[in-house]
DNA sequence: CAGGTTTTGTACCGAGCGGTAGGATGAGCG
DNA sequence: CGCTCATCCTACCGCTCGGTACAAAACCTG
């Protein structure tokens, strides 16, 4: 048993208490007041844990990334390109709006503009968007049925691109259909797009040929 | 001539470098310091010109919207769906990655998400999307190209859609081309999406049947 | 129980925030 | 010129910010 004082917070619970607050305000608008009224914890206890403002947020938004984006990810094992895609942008959309926790997305929330002395911040979350880009790019350049010639850094783009616009819509107030109707137009889209060999005209992805 | 001594500043040509800070580092994270330095005026002058920081953001945007996004709506003048859509996005991607001005789109980066007293500047931000958004399927619903029974609100949802994730990946340093190459793909896929008596199968736009 | 160690809570720090008071400044007008 | 008026500028307001000193409290070991 480690000496001392035993600490009255469970590290991880607190720092998704603190990803709630950064995502509902950004990191610019999460003041340590309400960080630490959200955490239960006093401040003392906040910087003895984790430095600083600044490391308190990459360490909430690291475990974010790891678990709720990680959900997201999983999505890039299905057999084909199209159903990856597809169970990427639904799995996010519903991701985007469940109750659980704000709407949108940590990545986008936390902070697309900061204040100079935060810009670390926005590089932060734009790697970690980055990250994910290319997973899916990597996923997608492994993939047998998409057309020949088919510019996969351009289609994980889109796809992700999508999935952003999406939390931003989200964080606005859409609902889980709204953002499932837009993903219907994409895929619908998407299918008849590719070589019919490819995708299948309906929506379901088919073997090759 | 007005009495008095006379103003030594544009109020327009202010609000635009006012809208820069805030495009740059967004609502919460643009002090009155930044603000002042960049307008090249000092505080009293503008509390006794705009009244309050709030109000010289909301005035800041509307002149954006009013200028840069009104830009973005004359694509909806094109003759047919297909092309006020691929113009709408088209134009819109160059505008996120001009060098006249930030990158992205200050209706996004001014804040998606902002302290709790300043939730009224998100909501700002966030009917002027709508608007735009509106404007779009009030164009799409005046189309007579577009397949029977196809879902304008979803569809324009879809544009807007991709065109705030383009800004969030403008924001981040996409460039123009990447932006661009996304745009192909949605652009391709919505042409082979729709039937083809409505969209012509290499993007250009046809005359319905 | 005493001693050592870590965490807890209160109370505070300097700095920068958004916002303002009040005199100096510069224009039109007689 | 002297008067009037709106604007400009210096200096300041109260407040909240992110961050910290310090002592009481709670656990372990002996």
């Amino acid at each position: 048993m480690s000496i001392g004082r035993p600490r009255a917070f469970d590290e991880e619970a607190v720092l998704d208490r603190a990803a709630e607050v950064f995502w509902r305000h950004g990191y610019d608008g999460a003041s340590l007041s309400e960080l630490t009224r959200a955490m239960g914890i006093n401040r003392p206890s906040l910087y003895a844990t984790f430095g600083s403002k600044e490391e308190l947020f990459r360490r909430a938004f690291a475990r974010y990334h790891e678990t709720k984006v990680a959900n997201a990810r999983a999505a890039l094992d299905q057999p084909t390109a199209y159903a990856a895609i597809e169970v990427f942008l639904r799995s996010s959309a519903d991701a985007l709006t469940t109750g659980d926790h704000p709407p949108g997305c940590l990545s986008i929330q936390g902070g697309l503009a900061c204040s100079p002395e935060n810009a670390h911040v926005a590089e932060v979350l734009a790697t970690g968007r980055a990250d994910t880009e290319a997973a899916l790019e990597e996923r997608l350049s492994r993939a047998d049925d998409l057309p020949d010639g088919m510019d996969v850094r351009a289609l994980a783009r889109f796809v992700m691109t999508l999935s952003e616009g999406h939390a931003v819509h989200a964080a606005a107030g859409a609902s889980r259909d709204d953002l499932q109707a837009s993903v219907d137009i994409a895929m619908r889209a998407l299918a008849h797009s590719a070589s019919r060999r490819s995708f299948s005209s309906d929506g379901e992805p088919v073997a090759a040929e």
